[in-house]
Formats: structure tokens, C-alpha cells, sequence
DNA sequence: TTGATTATGATAGTGATTATCAAATTCAAA
DNA sequence: TTTGAATTTGATAATCACTATCATAATCAA
């Protein structure tokens, strides 16, 4: 079974809050972690629903937020209100490209970017501890 | 009474689109004029109902929309999913730090990060149509 | 095997927002 | 000024994403 290195984080993670094991939780964090793709609650749902058809939104939910705290999974807010959850084991910090159209999302970073948001926010004062860019657009597929 | 040129934008959009006058909206509009501050709707709900304590909640969402769609507001998308209304007009693009203790906003634009974001959109073959960006961390006074 | 603890699924509840609708208001035309 | 068609309003029902509740099931250390 793939996945071996983000089973390991997850099962300790489980472990150190004194948590226990369940089927449901292994079957949404490998069907999480296969598909590559930035997904809904709801959309993970249905995915683990055609291995489990038993399991109920409300563990996708509560097996989510697991993800996340264990360092597996990141919530990405977009524009429109919506939330989407993306890898973030072996995923370094990045931003995001989101084409309009197809709404395909691009992972991106650039270190001069993140020096001068740094140095923008000790102008003003401020001690950054973190920020999001979405940056909205056409991708080149779109484009034609 | 202020806000002669913010007015005068309502009063045409309102013309242009084929709809009619009300207190209701005027009420909206000064209460949110005169507040420099990022309201939710509910704040401003609040607000308004001291001017006019019969105005509704759905009223003020209208309303709301409104003020976007004529430029004069945009909606702020935080991170927590909270939506805030901020004053568009007279206000050029920017971005915002937010403080994560105090939860206090300052408009920030540095043009080298808008060229940068659009050096690396084309980088990636998109063409950008804009972007979002939210800087946290703790300000000056909150640093005391 | 047991039993204390946690997990689950169904479902009720929540909070923010939108839709519906009857009554009130606006405003151009008579 | 009156009229009446169109829009607006406030109350409230509905919706949507998510969380809380709870009885039952599963886990796991002793």
C-alpha cells in the first residue's frame, strides 16, 4: 500500500492525542491522499463513499480537520467562499494560480515576492506571521 | 450633508439599472459611508437600525450588493470565511495586513509585488486578471 | 473477555445568506 | 393630483456548509 510515509504521520498523530484507529478514517485519508486534486468536504465524500458507501459526511468533516492538525492537509480558501483542502506533506509553502475558467489550480512561489511582503509588513509595524495569495486568471489551456 | 460624490454614484447607478429611490438604501449607504471601518453585514445592520430601527437584515444584504455592483464597496473574504465590507471608491487597489490580535486592517500596495505576480502568471502561461492578498500578523500596538 | 473510552452515522441545529411574498412605496404618465 | 405598473421592503421560510448531539458500534488496554 502507498502512502506509507503519511500513514505513519497520520498514526501517530491519532496515537499522541489518544485517539483510536478506524476503517472510515483510513479509507478517507487514502482516497485523500490518491487523489491529487484541491477537493471539497463534499466532493471527498462522494469519492469515499464508492469504497465505503456507509461512511457519513459528518466523519469527512471531523477526519478532515484531523488532516489538517496533523500537518497532512491545509484548508485553501478561495475567492467565492468556497473551501477546498490540498496536500501539504512534502508540499513546501506556496501560492496559488486559479484559472477562471477552468478553475485548474497552479502551485507557485517566488522567494523576492515573499522578501518584499516581509519587508512591507516591518514598514508598517507589523511582525508577519503568515499570508495568502490567490492570484486569479486565464491558464494556458484556456487560452487556446 | 457629506458624501456628495459617493451619492451622486448611488443616484446613477440606481438610474441606469431602472431602479427606484428609498430611505432605506440612503439610510445604508450614509451609515456605511460614515463608518471607516470593515463591516460585516450584521455590524452594519446594527448600525443602520439606530438611524432606522425598522430596516431588515435582508434589506442591508441588498443593499450591499448594490454598493459593490456600483463600485463604491467590496466584499473582503478573511481567512476565518468571515465576509467584510470595505470602502471601494477613492481607494485604489491593495492588499491588507491584517492583525491576527487586535484584528485591525491596514491597506498596503507595493508595486514591485504587483509586477513580480504578474512576471510570474505569464511564467506559468496565465494571463492574470487579479489577485488577493492577505498578509497576518501582529501589529505595532499589539506588539506594546 | 471486559469495560471504559472513542468513533460513527443519522439527524437536529446553527449561522450566514438568499428566496418568497404580500403590503408599501416610488414615479412616470394621464 | 391621481393612478397604476413596477420596484422595494420586512418578515420569514429556505438553503447551504458545517457542527453538535446522541444512541449504538468499534477499539484496545488490562
Amino acid at each position: 500500500m502507498a502512502f506509507e510515509e503519511e500513514q505513519k504521520i497520520f498514526d501517530s498523530f491519532v496515537r499522541e492525542k489518544g485517539l483510536k484507529h478506524s476503517a472510515q478514517r483510513i479509507d478517507i485519508l487514502l482516497t485523500f491522499l490518491k487523489t491529487e486534486k484541491h477537493l471539497t468536504a463534499d466532493e471527498l465524500h462522494t469519492l469515499v463513499k464508492k469504497k465505503n458507501p456507509a461512511i457519513g459526511i459528518a466523519t469527512v468533516y471531523r477526519t478532515l480537520k484531523l488532516l489538517c492538525e496533523s500537518g497532512l492537509s491545509s484548508e485553501l480558501r478561495l475567492g467565492d467562499g468556497s473551501v477546498r483542502y490540498e496536500h501539504f506533506y512534502g508540499h513546501e509553502h506556496h501560492d496559488h494560480l486559479v484559472c477562471i475558467k477552468c478553475g485548474n489550480f497552479t502551485e507557485v512561489l517566488d522567494t523576492e515576492i515573499e522578501k518584499l511582503q516581509e519587508r512591507l509588513a516591518r514598514k508598517e509595524g507589523f511582525t508577519l506571521q503568515g499570508h495568502k495569495l490567490l492570484m486569479y486568471g486565464v491558464c494556458k489551456k484556456c487560452k487556446g
